[in-house]
DNA sequence: TGGTATAGTATTAAAAAAGGTACTGTAAAG
DNA sequence: CTTTACAGTACCTTTTTTAATACTATACCA
């Protein structure tokens, strides 16, 4: 994932949700639930252990998650969203419409398209 | 930048604006002007051309950006915010009130932690 | 006649991000 | 006795982004 220098408050903000998978991981912690790493990886079929690893370290660094370690065989580790996390929330709702929004916009223009194509 | 597959709303969303320089590009297109190619440059110092000029074409391929060519010599090309484009200003904005928290929030942690090793 | 401004493109190189595979230790289930 | 679940780590390769440099055409200015 880009790290920039801190040029510009957008950039900051972004590195902290951008990355391939961190927009789904928070989507699915910020409905609130605790996952343990497995479940997280059911929830997201095709990331690989070693992603899914790199990007919740970089979101429990920022404090954006929580991780607790259950000192117990086989291992137990559970993720939460934090309640600095949370402030997150709007951002990501924002940007979900968006982008529901803008699949639609396109969808609704390539239908046009082909629909002057057959004409 | 990272292009993927539709299999997120998000992922969607962040497409479009993401790109290390994408969100300084539309914060000087989202205050309404209209501005020529050496212009943004000069707004954007680190920037390469190459850059600039890739940027701009994503945007303008998703129409969030307008490019206007004047056939005249030396070139002249004018760049500004669509209508379209204009419906992103609620996530900038979000994403950039959420960035100046999260600095002030990163140097307060930071502060105090230089406290606490002078005591 | 030489230099500057404009908006780029082309090419190559370097850096960053992502992916793939194999491997770990241990308990419990079959 | 073998397999499975768990939560990773180590190592290596591939892909994607970004950067750096040189180059284009032509009108205008001195």
């Amino acid at each position: 994932m880009q790290k920039n220098p801190v040029q510009c408050q957008f950039v900051v903000a972004l590195d902290s949700i951008v990355g391939k998978w961190k927009p789904i991981i928070l989507y699915h912690l910020l409905q609130g639930k605790t996952l343990r790493f497995n479940e997280l990886r059911r929830l997201l079929p095709d990331i690989t252990q070693r992603m899914l690893t790199l990007h919740l370290r970089e979101l429990e660094e920022e404090e954006i998650i929580k991780r607790v370690i259950y000192p117990q065989i086989p291992p137990k580790v559970e993720y939460s969203i934090t309640e600095y996390g949370m402030s997150l929330s709007p951002i990501l709702e924002t940007l979900h419409q968006w982008g529901v929004a803008h699949v639609e916009r396109k969808q609704l223009k390539k239908a046009n398209n082909e629909q002057i194509e057959t004409d």
